[in-house]
DNA sequence: ATAATAAATGTAATAGTATAACATTACTAA
DNA sequence: TTAGTAATGTTATACTATTACATTTATTAT
């Protein structure tokens, strides 16, 4: 992946949240932090769909799995999980993605597709670059944008 | 204004209140839309600063203005006001911002200073239309951008 | 003018999202 | 092991937004 991509709809979700958790521990370990059992559970929840997922989605799922949790549960973890850069938060819909790449500090563009619900990722450094530069002018010293695009992906458009 | 702009804290409050009046009234008739009493009067409210603003906050200075109203009043008139370009929505604070200046149908990007809470609007067609086209490469045909960046305003950092 | 229609507003209840405050448990390092 | 820090549990509540239906106000055509 170059600079972006949206999940197809059929692709194997098994795989890849394996390879997220992957991703996850290495990551951790890296950060010296705790990817405690109730934080990876929480990752995996949302992980396991390329649609945004809420707060309370998550609770649903958790209960389902035999483990009830008070809302504050799950908004802590996601707390950590965002402070890792393994799940963005996703304002426009008070909902939550998984990361599944490796964008460090950089700061990532999401796409959200109107139709299916789908959500991917792009990561354009010239966007960046262009909204500091405009800030600056303006003598505004930017800290996070947040750039949430709404529209039709490929598949929905052809169906 | 160019392309952008932050408000600086010591500004004329009643003035821009003022033109942001006029605007909204030549506007609407262009527009051939209903400017009602009430849509204005929470107009006015939201433009009465260069904060972000809950609709929550709203009803507040509502009631105090002795016009008590339920939340639904508020978000039905916002909704009418964001329709015309006239309120833009901050997704990553769930709040409002007048928009006093035209940028018809272009996409804005705000600016939201962490420290005094001000908002600014830059309008970068550059931006917008890089987006574009990367969501283009990924067959994601855009409908609409939201770029909000938190930062630190120019009064603040000196501060 | 007036009836028919559409747009806006009122009213009440409730759904959905997020956090505060404080107690307890589990991990880490001296 | 004990002191300190980080994580989790528990309860309650704050904040944001919408549904459903009734009523009023404005617009249009007759």
């Amino acid at each position: 992946m170059a600079s972006g991509s949206f999940p197809r709809p059929e692709h194997d979700h098994q795989r890849c949240v394996a390879r997220l958790v992957r991703h996850a521990e290495q990551l951790c370990i890296k950060a010296d932090v705790r990817l405690t059992a109730q934080r990876l559970a929480i990752l995996k929840i949302i992980g396991s769909s390329h649609k945004a997922t809420g707060a309370y989605d998550v609770l649903e799922v958790m209960a389902k799995q035999g483990q009830r949790a008070a809302p504050i549960t799950v908004y802590r973890a996601l707390d950590f999980l965002m402070s890792v850069g393994l799940v963005h938060r996703i304002s426009s819909l008070n909902a939550f993605i998984a990361c599944h790449h490796n964008h460090g500090s950089n700061p990532v563009q999401l796409l959200i597709c109107k139709a299916c619900g789908g959500v991917g990722e792009l990561e354009l450094p010239a966007v960046t670059h262009a909204l500091k530069e405009a800030a600056g002018k303006a003598g505004f010293s930017v800290d996070e944008p947040v750039v949430e695009v709404t529209g039709v992906c490929a598949h929905c458009c052809a169906a």
